[in-house]
DNA sequence: GCCAACGTTGGC
DNA sequence: GCCAACGTTGGC
């Protein structure tokens, strides 16, 4: 399903990028990256029914010495059953998750852009929007987090580029 | 259904 | 490396 600007949704997602980065997911096939691996039931609540094709990503690296938006990605594939809990082999395999009742969903990404310079949390926190972002409020652990419009604009503004979403329109 | 123990996350 | 915050587990 495509979403005009107007319901368009955003959100943060977060990685390690020792586990996955952003140079990896714009030197994959199609620029495209399957979200695997998530194993947090808000998060899965969120992958499975709210995140739309055509939602904004803004892509988060942390657990690094300077975590930071480091880019933007668009959802290409709405929730759908995450293949990995099913693989004994996997890393994320979950044997309480099945192909009949599937516990654990993903979504599709593809590569947009790296931000000119990545945003700091002190870039966010110095700034009147993005210093409400949930992405610094403490203990928020949750690894796929709402971004509000006006959030995703700021981004834009600050790092003076055009929003690749809204293609001229 | 409570809640202590445990494992994980992730900024610092 | 530290440790606070959080989610999950499992005994009771």
């Amino acid at each position: 399903m495509k979403n005009n600007d107007t319901d368009r949704g955003y959100w943060l997602f977060k990685s390690e990028p020792s586990a996955f980065s952003i140079e990896e997911l714009a030197a994959s096939d199609n620029q495209t990256a399957e979200w695997d691996g998530v194993r947090n039931y808000q998060a899965r609540n969120r992958l499975r029914d709210s995140i739309r094709s055509g939602d904004g990503v803004l892509f988060y690296h942390s657990n690094i010495k300077n975590p930071a938006i480091v880019g933007l990605a668009s959802v290409t594939r709405e929730g759908y059953p995450d293949h990995t809990a099913l693989d004994p082999l996997s890393d994320h395999y979950d044997p309480r998750s099945s192909e009949e009742s599937p516990t654990w969903y993903m979504v599709d990404i593809q590569y947009l852009a790296h931000l000119p310079r990545p945003l700091t949390r002190e870039d966010l926190r110095s700034h009147p929007v993005l210093s409400e972002m949930d992405v610094l409020k403490k203990g928020n652990r949750l690894s796929i987090q709402p971004v509000t419009r006006k959030q995703w604009e700021a981004v834009l503004d600050v790092s003076g580029i055009a929003d690749p979403l809204s293609g001229g329109k």
